[in-house]
DNA sequence: GTATATATCTAACGTACGTTAGGTTACAAA
DNA sequence: TTTGTAACCTAACGTACGTTAGATATATAC
């Protein structure tokens, strides 16, 4: 009881940072341990191998980060919604936007296995028509709506990229500027 | 004398599909010399190592699909330009969307080396002008043009990445669609 | 017919991997 | 004071990796 779940959260922010620099083969468990300042075998106490770590980061550390970052946002108006999910995006701290890439990474199937990705399509699936229903009513009088919410999911996704995964700093008001093209406000 | 380079070019199609399907360090020797029908060491006879295989593979063949794609293209008109663009990528057989993968792989970092994506920052930094002097002209009475620029390239990168790395088929008038709504046509 | 070069092979080197067996502390409960 | 258990360790297992040494076959050149 020395240090209890202090060591295991140690060993899971290690492996983050080693999956997302080297991928999931190019991580070792010998490092995570070096790294994490422990024997090989304590990562085996908390986890019960190497494939359990990595799917514990997407299915719990990943998914929270969406529906955290979901949860913050205000739906008053449409443009400021969309903005402000990038920014916060971008405002993640180092840990959580390392998790992020991750997830993007097992989305574009650079990495995981089968099971993670039917997850991750499950939990797009889902969210898809929301983004239907949210945009749709604001864009009564604007031409092709349908194409606009599908530009504009493209759009967000490239965003998001950028910021997660090749750690690009966007300024706010020209995150603005493309989103409001888009939606042709 | 028995294949010559015909064995060569074999084992390059092999790599691309292994190191697609697996990644670079998920990638053997062994594996692909099995799948190629060779003993391990001929990979060896044309190839010096595992990291010169795949810098080959990223240096010689992603790039040449990305000139000669670009060489295809006539620039009549702005919207019949980029969306020919996309759908001559989608058109690609599986072989060249498995390299241009590998290659958007290298450009996220998600795979390769520094050297590599060095190579390829280079070239964008050499592109994202051109995109600029090419489509400004053709946005003079919309408003916001430079916006519109970056917005479109930001959308030309989410598509191509539909395309080559989630293997989805874009439908041509979706595409056109799209591209109007951000180019303001 | 011998020499040369190309194309191929079997076998092995040293290293590193994921994982496990089995032991040692340290502290809490009985 | 013994017992139990959570937290840690050293050492090793079997396997697989990237790479190389060294031999063989085949075909052309002289």
């Amino acid at each position: 009881m020395d240090h209890g779940q202090d060591l295991k959260s140690t060993i899971k922010r290690i492996a983050v940072e080693q999956f997302n620099r080297n991928g999931y083969h190019g991580t070792t468990i010998r490092t995570i341990a070096k790294e994490a300042e422990c024997s090989l075998p304590m990562v085996y106490y908390y986890f019960s191998s190497k494939k359990d770590l990595f799917h514990e980061i997407i299915r719990k550390d990943y998914f929270h980060i969406l529906d955290r970052e979901a949860q913050k946002l205000k739906t008053t108006n449409i443009l400021d919604f969309y903005t402000d999910f990038i920014v916060n995006v971008m405002n993640l701290d180092e840990h959580d936007r390392m998790v992020y890439r991750l997830g993007v990474k097992v989305y574009l199937s650079f990495d995981g296995d089968e099971d993670l990705l039917a997850v991750m399509e499950a939990w797009e699936a889902s969210i898809v028509p929301r983004h239907y229903q949210l945009i749709l009513p604001h864009l009564k009088d604007a031409s092709n709506p349908k194409a606009r919410v599908r530009t504009l999911m493209h759009l967000l996704e490239n965003l998001i990229e950028r910021v997660v995964v090749k750690n690009q700093t966007l300024v706010e008001q020209e995150i603005r500027e493309e989103l409001s093209i888009v939606l042709g406000l």
